[in-house]
DNA sequence: ATCTCATGTAATGTTATTAGTTACATACTG
DNA sequence: CAGTATGTAACTAATAACATTACATGAGAT
């Protein structure tokens, strides 16, 4: 998640396709990933990519219209929460206390990450890095992006 | 969490001590596996335990006056979400607009789920299975206990 | 006393998951 | 057709969670 949403913004900064080696590079990670985690967006439709010379990955949605719920589901729901009841339909009575209670709980909080999740657009988070950019240009003259950009 | 509060559910429901072997065979584990993660609840007095002949694990506390919260907070507060920011303090300023807003939205689901363990007793898990076993006694006339239980 | 039983804990082993890598096929461009 | 980039399967490595073994310590029972 933290790292799709990195590699898209840089995309956005970027005019043109940018390869899975670059991005492989601003992520330090390697290009397979990149590219094995961009297959489930290419699907939702969020980017393209193309093959060949000048080929590479390309922004094919509209920011404002696409939220971090959209990546999420376009990752394949990867599970948000860490711990979770020891076993679904426990024949004991206790677990099922148990598990009715932490249940509730937890679906309480995965309700409320989506929710959230989906209240914020790649816009915003766009919008939010180019503000810090701009204030820090104005301390500092720098770029404020990553060294191996250049 | 799951397995530590289906273990005190069922020491609520014996009288006198239980060995770690008998726990261990509820929750389906290893006796050591009991001990180590009963360690944490006896540091918090919420348990004792005692060596030798007639030896075993002894609720200490009251059951009305211990949360979820509590006993997470015994557990020595093992990470609640599975995701987070791929890193802190990142350089990038891309990757910190993004880990301000994912941040946000973890620390949001984090704080709720801290407060709705800290809603739940004990007490009210032991009534809600009391309760469960009450309505199933009447239909089946099963205990309602583990089988491993006899 | 000492034998047995139970916890305490370190060390080790096992398994599952995730991330990373290699290898090679496919497709597009010049 | 040479060169470059993605697509994907297969494999390896790193990690973490869980389980087991081994042995020490302490508390009754005889």
């Amino acid at each position: 998640m933290s790292g799709v949403l990195h590699v898209l913004l840089h995309m956005a900064e970027h005019d043109g396709p940018s390869t899975s080696e670059t991005l492989a590079r601003a992520m330090e990670t390697n290009p397979v990933v990149v590219r094995r985690v961009m297959a489930g967006l290419r699907e939702a439709g969020y980017v393209r990519s193309e093959k060949g010379h000048g080929g590479g990955w390309r922004i094919a949605c509209d920011f404002s219209a696409v939220t971090l719920r959209d990546i999420y589901d376009a990752l394949d729901r990867p599970s948000l929460l860490a711990i979770g009841n020891r076993s679904d339909e426990p024949e004991c009575l206790v677990e099922q206390a148990v598990n009715r209670a932490l249940g509730k709980v937890f679906d309480e909080a995965e309700a409320l990450l989506l929710e959230r999740f989906g209240a914020v657009t790649l816009q915003m988070l766009s919008d939010d890095f180019h503000k810090s950019m701009r204030a820090r240009r104005k301390s500092t003259h720098s770029k404020g992006m990553h060294s191996h950009d250049a």
